[in-house]
RNA sequence: GCCGGGAUGGCGGAAUUGGUAGACGCACGGGACUCAAAAUCCCGCGGUGGCAACACCAUGAGAGUUCGAUUCUCUCUCCCGGCACCA
């Protein structure tokens, strides 16, 4: 044993020595209780980030734990490597968008093997592999088959400069982040996922997920959001046709208070209303610029325009106008809505903005309702101001109305989703090709199995102008697998949210060329305990239990769901230091750069000043990032990563702290004291009583330790290993058992 | 705007089911050891007043329930995550 504590050389011959000897290769026992521990892969973006080593080494905790425990330990690892950033370094540097992202992977992967942890390498995958992806293709194939995949029109970003499709991400205020363009919406037809037909199964399994947070559970709830309402139609005359306007609502008890309808811009009554009326054109224009994000309809101003065409109210046959609303989402229910402004706060605040009627018609079920209304009443209450629906209550009112619409044939009950079905196409390039042939005589033909997979070419270097794929005729141009002739291929390719669905699964069977997964996933699944971020709370795990609902139903599986225990991680954070020139431009200073002093803090360069920002998550743009591998460099792996499990519980944010880390390393350097003090052996012998006294604290504590682990709570588990250390020093020799090996 | 979460000393946090608020650690201060420093060890460490015993105040703000509230209820403020094309 070494005298002085070397953190780079104990390390580098623990790690060879787990390299040469495969420590950490988990091999499928059947006799032997498994236990699968899976981190979210990280987007290979360059380097290791503060959060990724938090991630892996709460990760690497629970394996080494469970490992201690006899049980058959598999922590994978791989790689997220599809997606925009790739092609923003592209476009930055000219270099392709693979090159890129396979470079990264080379220099991350060093970096997560100095960390030292428990990671199985011989079933690393990365997404933008064919050997992965063409299975992601294989299923595409199998959902269109059984109807689960379908095309229908979506709404995106469009820069009308670059004459391209822009994500969410690369609108800023509403223009095209490189153009300065406003960015308009356009329809285009795209790919759907039809997970809304697992909705009820979605929505019921949460209560089978013990092992998961509540708060994800609700979330995941109300993003499913179940709801009981009618759909019903406004019937109108166009031009001598009879059509009908359908919308959907929860509140049918409010159908009395309608006084106007709303339609989405998009809405084809929009566009025909549009035509000879230029101020309502120009309206309609000024609804399709802006962005597609719900956050930003939803805190936009309400704006509306009449139509000038009157619609029919299906119960009492008055005429109702029709009007467009930029509040209208064409992507919900039917694209229009029923304006009830006694009973909705929107819709009340609309009418006060346009002067249209208030019509009040439910009040309280004790009591009077305060008028005039000065807010929308939103309770369930009693109908008054109904006809034959006064005196209901909500639950008969809704009962009555929708069956007095299905007697006319004019609507009925219905459970309207929140969630939306899943638009995978992308128009970009660096993804997985999309396996569809588009034929002048056959239409859209799938790829047949036996050509998948629809290899992704590595060398394009997009250029912001549209997707590089387009350009590319030998990727383009091909022959219509159904009669021969010329065709093109689908040049979209798919959200990257398809590739980390499953990627959980192809761990089990990496090496597998001939099928997507095979029976080796019987004895690994499910995930045990999955381990990321909160801000995947929502969308990567709901994507991913449905297409394990999705592969249990095509057979590849015996789970119902992927991920038994979920931990999320809470970010890392640090302080923000800036400094704003007379012109308003702000510079961020990186806190290693900033000397702190009561009350306020300067700039060690210049001595001057500088601001607080507060405390914010570590980021590129806020200059408070920390790299881990100077933390590596310096202090060791060991200590980097025992400050991450020390200093704050896994589930709550961690602020950086240099102190923190100093304390963290005398603690472990205090800890090599002792086992030096320990191989050294001998010492004159304590007091019989105290050292029994002694081991039996050490027994409790432990236990407490084991049981904490269990729960996640990290934080009494250090709490317990600084007592167990006090107790040690106490003594001049004890047996090999009770020393905290097991931390 | 909507959904979810959070706020306790200088800092991370503890208080296990409504019962002594601040466990444990970090930082800091004092002391021991040392020519000196590092390391290590000992003591102190929410605020105000007091030599002290002790007293009063204090868990984001305000109200409520209770003998008793960090814990339960309501309202509000601020912060964080998500809002379907960042991953």
């Amino acid at each position: 044993m070494q005298q002085k504590y070397n953190p780079q050389l104990i390390e580098r011959e623990a790690q060879q020595y787990w390299d040469a000897s495969g420590a950490f290769r988990a091999v499928e026992s059947p006799g032997k209780p498994k236990y699968y521990c899976l981190s979210m892969f990280p987007y290979p973006s360059g380097k290791l980030h503060m959060g990724h080593v938090r991630n892996y080494t709460i990760g690497d905790v629970l394996t080494r734990y469970h490992r201690m425990n006899g049980r058959n330990v598999l922590q994978p690892m791989g790689w997220d490597a599809f997606g925009l950033p790739a092609e923003n370094a592209a476009m930055a540097n000219g270099v392709p968008p693979a090159k890129w992202t396979y470079d990264n992977i080379s220099y991350m992967k060093g970096q997560l093997k100095s960390l030292g942890f428990a990671i199985d390498w011989s079933r690393e995958l990365a997404t933008c592999q064919p050997a992965y992806y063409r299975w992601n293709q294989w299923l595409f194939l199998r959902m269109l088959e059984k109807g689960l995949v379908y095309k229908k029109s979506g709404i995106v970003n469009w820069d009308p400069v670059d004459k391209t499709v822009l994500a969410n991400e690369q609108v800023i205020d509403g223009r095209g982040w490189r153009t300065g363009a406003l960015v308009e919406k356009r329809e285009i037809p795209m790919y759907y996922m039809a997970i809304t037909k697992y909705a009820d199964e979605l929505l019921g399994a949460l209560d089978t997920l013990p092992g998961w947070p509540e708060r994800v559970k609700t979330m995941q709830a109300n993003w499913i959001g179940k709801s009981y309402g009618v759909r019903f139609a406004f019937p109108y005359e166009l031009g001598g046709k009879r059509e009908k306007l359908w919308v959907f609502t929860t509140r049918a008890d409010t159908i009395m208070g309608v006084t106007f309808c709303a339609v989405a811009a998009e809405h084809p009554l929009a566009t025909h209303a549009a035509r000879g009326n230029p101020k309502l054109a120009a309206f309609v224009e000024e609804c399709k610029r802006g962005s597609v994000m719900e956050a930003d309809l939803a805190t936009i101003e309400k704006k509306g325009m009449p139509t000038g065409i009157s619609v029919v109210h299906p119960l009492t046959g008055e005429k109702v106008p029709l009007w467009v609303g930029n509040y209208v989402l064409m992507g919900y229910g039917e694209g229009a809505v029923m304006g009830v402004p006694g009973h909705d706060q929107r819709d009340f605040e609309f009418a006060q903005q346009y002067g249209l009627p208030i019509k009040p018609v439910i009040r309280p079920a004790e009591g009077k309702l305060e008028l005039p209304l000065k807010a929308a009443y939103l309770e369930y209450g009693v109908c008054f101001n109904s006809g034959r629906y006064d005196g209901l209550g909500y639950p008969q009112a809704v009962d009555a109305v929708a069956a007095d619409l299905k007697a006319k044939g004019l609507g009925e009950k219905q459970v309207l989703w929140r969630l939306r079905d899943w638009g995978i196409s992308r128009q970009r390039y660096w993804g997985t090709p999309i396996p569809i042939i588009h034929c002048p005589a056959c239409g859209d033909v799938p790829v047949p199995d036996k050509d998948l997979p629809v290899v992704l070419p590595e060398d394009c270097v997009p250029d912001g102008t549209g997707n590089p794929l387009a350009k590319r005729a030998d990727f383009v141009d091909t022959k219509c697998p159904k009669c021969g002739k010329a065709a093109k291929r689908e040049t979209d390719t798919m959200d990257t949210f398809v590739d980390s669905s499953w990627y959980y699964a192809r761990y089990a069977c990496a090496d597998n060329a001939q099928g997507m997964v095979d029976r080796r996933v019987d004895y690994w699944l499910p995930v045990d305990q999955y381990i990321g971020g909160i801000e995947h709370a929502i969308l990567h795990l709901l994507y991913s239990r449905f297409w394990t609902k999705v592969m249990r139903d095509l057979g590849l599986f015996k789970v119902d769901e992927p991920f038994t225990n979920l931990l999320t991680q809470g970010m890392v954070l640090n302080d923000i230091y800036f400094r704003q020139s007379d012109g308003g431009r702000i510079t961020y200073y990186n806190p290693a750069e900033v000397e702190a002093e009561n009350g306020g803090a300067t700039l060690k360069a210049d001595g001057q000043p500088v601001e607080s920002g507060g405390m914010g998550t570590m980021s590129k743009s806020k200059n408070n990032g920390v790299d881990p591998q100077e933390l590596i460099d310096h202090y060791g792996a060991d200590i980097a990563r025992f400050f991450m499990m020390f200093t704050s519980p896994p589930e709550d944010t961690l602020v950086w702290s240099d102190a923190g880390v100093e304390g963290a390393s005398r603690f472990l350097r205090r800890l090599w004291n002792y086992c030096l003090k320990f191989e050294g052996g001998g010492g004159p012998a304590a007091d019989p009583t105290l050292q029994k006294a002694v081991r039996l604290e050490i027994h409790s504590v432990l236990k407490q330790a084991n049981y904490d682990i269990a729960r996640h709570q990290f934080n009494t588990v250090a709490s317990a290993a600084m007592k167990i250390l006090n107790a040690l020093e106490k003594l001049p020799a004890i047996d090999r058992e009770v020393a905290p090996e097991g931390l």
